[in-house]
RNA sequence: GGCGACGUAGCCAAGUGGAUAAGGCAGGGGUCUGCAAAACCCCCAUCAUCGGUUCGAACCCGAUCGUCGCCUCCA
């Protein structure tokens, strides 16, 4: 079965068939780093990092692109953003950028987000950025006012192709409000004159300033994935004005066939609202990170679909973080049994149960990345697993089935880390349970039921589970 | 006001025209166990409301109610 796509552009899913064969080019919008990273950056890089990852299983090789936006934006309010960052915390632009871009690598690797293939700052490419402001207005397509550039959307037919929204022509007799030298108030900034107090500015033609928001993206995804590329992403709240204006500006440079397919991910809420600071309901990575294990967040993230909202409760999560457990606990069985089973090839109902779980996970994937079936063919799986655990399995058959979740669980849905539990406690703490336990096993050998209680319960306060079955008891830290 | 999305069990969440509406969590009943946990088996929805189209609709169309997003920076 082929993958198909959901595409923005088209509002339809389509097969996925990249521009070069066998090569998929992709580049998602990334953050603005003047601040810690927050549960939807989560949810948004979780969202591509698992169509990178799937493409990949898929057998394309992958150029991901991700740009760190390191310029100040303008705002129509003359606030930006980095500049306001800097000077809450003492620190210049670019240590302020530095300190955040640093935080949210290690926000993302937490998550097991996989690192872009290229991190393009936008300051390391103004060069770029001008050349193709001027070839804008050589075309006509922009005019220089007062020091600043912008772009002249009447001169682009098909502007809101994307988004399907209309130029309100009513506005366009009426008195501009804002201090603006634009000809029309959709006409969105290209360059921006810098004021006198402006810190981050640059030389142009046209006279000190910066660049506008829409334009890095634009310049560094055709520097390094070219044009047409295959994939362009985002979350949804981008696609107007920025992806609107991306496609605008680039076409207009370069000819239409600028992204062939946009990809937008739904919006991560909050007990039913979008996350703000200014609604108190503001949850940072960080802060998230010391109630949820990382790995449970990802897996909760996974459990929607990457297009749709995601309403995010403690009680949501933790049911989320309980079902990612009973995965794990499968594949703890079947490592452990490992230990001790017969050698011997797997068998073909084992080869079967597998191949059944397989093209349930592929199905649904192949199906605009779906990652809730792909979960559900995993649960399944783990059900028809722990019901084959207690026939005999041999080694092979464990390998095949422990190989099965490294893979669909490991590499695609990235949720399970190569060690579980066990092997991560320290040599000593090992030691001294295995003895607990042997001290209970005796205990209970001699029926003194209310000790050996009681060495379960004291390591049960410690974080220490123990599972008693018929080949002995087993434990596990959580 | 304009554009758009959504409303599926106690909760989260798939499915978007056809035979019993995925999966997880929670809950109930069992099996196993000294007990517990884990695991396994069984049970738990007619898809916001109303009206259409169709042999057939949760899935298509219309209306209504409700929630949310974008239209200004936002993942």
């Amino acid at each position: 079965m082929a993958l198909s796509i959901y595409n923005s552009l088209a509002r339809e899913k389509q097969i996925f068939e990249p521009v070069r064969p066998g090569r998929v080019h992709m580049y998602v919008c990334g953050p603005t780093v003047y601040n810690d990273a927050h549960l939807g950056h989560g949810k948004t890089y979780v969202n591509f990092d698992i169509i990178v990852r799937y493409l990949r299983y898929l057998g394309f090789q992958v150029l991901y692109v991700q740009n760190i936006t390191d310029v100040g934006h303008i705002l129509d309010s003359g606030e930006d953003r980095i500049l306001k960052g800097a000077q809450r915390e003492q620190m210049q632009p670019m240590q302020l950028v530095e300190h955040y871009t640093r935080r949210y690598f290690a926000d993302m690797d937490r998550l097991n987000v996989l690192r872009p293939d290229i991190s393009p700052r936008a300051t390391g490419h103004i060069p770029e950025m001008l050349e193709w402001i001027q070839r804008l207005i050589d075309g006509g397509h922009a005019y220089v006012a007062d020091g600043s550039v912008y772009f002249d959307v009447s001169s682009w037919e098909s502007y809101g192709k994307l988004s399907g929204r209309r130029l309100e022509e009513a506005q366009t007799g009426t008195r501009v409000q804002l201090a603006d030298d634009k000809r029309a108030p959709e006409d969105f900034a290209l360059w921006r004159k810098a004021e006198p107090e402006h810190i981050m500015r640059w030389n142009s033609p046209w006279g000190v300033g910066y660049p506008g928001w829409h334009i890095e993206c634009t310049v560094m995804s055709t520097k390094y994935l070219g044009q047409p590329f295959d994939i362009h992403g985002g979350g949804v709240e981008n696609k107007f004005p920025h992806h609107e204006s991306e496609i605008a500006q680039a076409e207009a440079a370069h000819g239409e066939g600028y992204a062939r397919y946009w990809v937008h991910n739904g919006m991560l809420m909050i007990r039913g609202e979008e996350m703000h600071k200014s609604l108190g309901n503001f949850i940072s990575l960080e802060a998230a990170f010391e109630r949820w294990d990382p790995m449970a967040i990802r897996f909760f993230i996974l459990q929607s679909h990457y297009r749709g909202p995601l309403d995010l409760t403690e009680e949501s999560l933790d049911a989320a973080a309980r079902g990612l457990e009973r995965l794990y606990g499968t594949v703890r069985a079947v490592r452990r049994q490992l230990e001790s089973a017969p050698a011997g090839e797997a068998s073909p109902e084992t080869l079967q149960m597998l191949d059944t779980a397989r093209n349930a996970f592929e199905a649904s994937m192949d199906d605009d990345f779906g990652t809730p079936g792909a979960i559900a063919a995993l649960f399944d799986l783990s059900r028809a697993t722990n019901v084959q655990l207690g026939t005999g399995l041999t080694q092979g058959d464990l390998m095949a089935i422990d190989g099965a979740f490294k893979r669909l669980a490991g590499d695609v849905l990235g949720v399970l880390p190569d060690e579980l539990g066990e092997s991560d406690a320290p040599e000593l703490s090992r030691g001294l349970i295995e003895l607990l336990i042997e001290t209970r096993r005796n205990l209970r050998a001699a029926r003194a039921f209310d000790l050996a209680d009681q060495v379960r319960d004291g390591l049960g306060a410690l974080g220490v589970q123990l599972q008693d079955g018929p080949e002995g008891t087993s434990w596990t830290i959580g």
